[in-house]
DNA sequence: CCGCTTGGGTTGACACATCAACCAATCGCG
DNA sequence: CGCGATTGGTTGATGTGTCAACCCAAGCGG
């Protein structure tokens, strides 16, 4: 109907490539964790920080540099995973609640780890192999400079920390 | 805290690239087609599905097929774009709407479409570069076939259509 | 001391996705 | 024919993300 497409063929078959493979390995990571362990995508990755830092409790705007959300997203997801007994906001000295990873957070994260893992080697790094999947680094750290570069101007992304 | 990790090095580092990688410029692609046209992503996807195609008009369940989405958000994504003048469901002589592109919807995609194109080749087609982007395809192809296979026999994910 | 901006964080309204339940027509087949 | 299974599609409840507005304390220029 509309005459399209406004990439040549080859780059238009790798972006789509690119695109579905995005799409198939994020949905299958994102159901077995969510099937098997009642995790979400995002509660992975808040539990990943925590439980990577030395005390298990981090502050909230340190966990949004690291996930790079925007804060409303993570006090809303905060509160959340609180009800849920996987996070605890706890006072200290300095104002602002710390963010700590509950005894029931910690256990689902080291009991889900692995599964994850597994998976992520076995569908993304296998399948790389170890040639390609370093090109796929390097490229990869080159595309958020490259962005990140752009951006530097007129948008607040926090990409260059 | 949690002594991690549970790929290796190398493997984590690319890993983890590659996950930064998406986020940036799904963000960042977004974020440009929210402010400067007022689309998403998604009304993207089926606005291109739809002018795409011969007539501009779909049956909803070809829409799915070709986007991979769940039949309910399609349906809901589908009413709330013809609520905003993109789309029209059609009677058409079987049963089942039609869904059809309209003036509007047409318009909006024409309109973007170039720009968007362009960034995706400013920020990805051009940074990979024809050989690495090449074996990107590949390798993307690659892995969704091994998930599909994976997957014929427990999941009902149709990416083997 | 005042008033301003900045930074960390919460809130509410709304858009969107997911899940399960449902509906209606059609198909396979005894 | 009859009836269960499948297919195409909708609906509603609920969980999640986004945007803009707000709150409050600290820093700072005057």
């Amino acid at each position: 109907m509309s005459k399209g497409p406004w990439l040549d063929d080859d780059e238009q078959k790798a972006w789509r490539s690119y695109l579905l493979m995005n799409r198939t390995l994020e949905t299958h990571l994102e159901r077995h964790l969510q099937r098997d362990f009642g995790l979400s995508k995002s509660d992975f990755e808040i539990l990943v920080n925590l439980s990577e830092s030395e005390s298990g409790r981090m502050r909230a705007f340190e966990l949004s540099r690291a996930t790079q959300w925007e804060k409303s997203r993570l006090s809303h997801h905060l509160t959340r995973m609180e009800k849920r007994g996987l996070i605890r906001k706890e006072a200290c000295e300095s104002r602002y609640p710390e963010i700590a990873i509950t005894e029931e957070g910690l256990a689902a994260i080291k009991e889900c780890a692995p599964a994850q893992a597994a998976r992520v080697r076995e569908f993304f790094v296998d399948v790389f192999g170890p040639d390609r999947l370093a090109v796929l680094g390097e490229v990869a750290d080159e595309i958020v400079g490259t962005i990140g570069k752009h951006c530097e101007t007129d948008c607040p992304l926090e990409v260059r920390s």
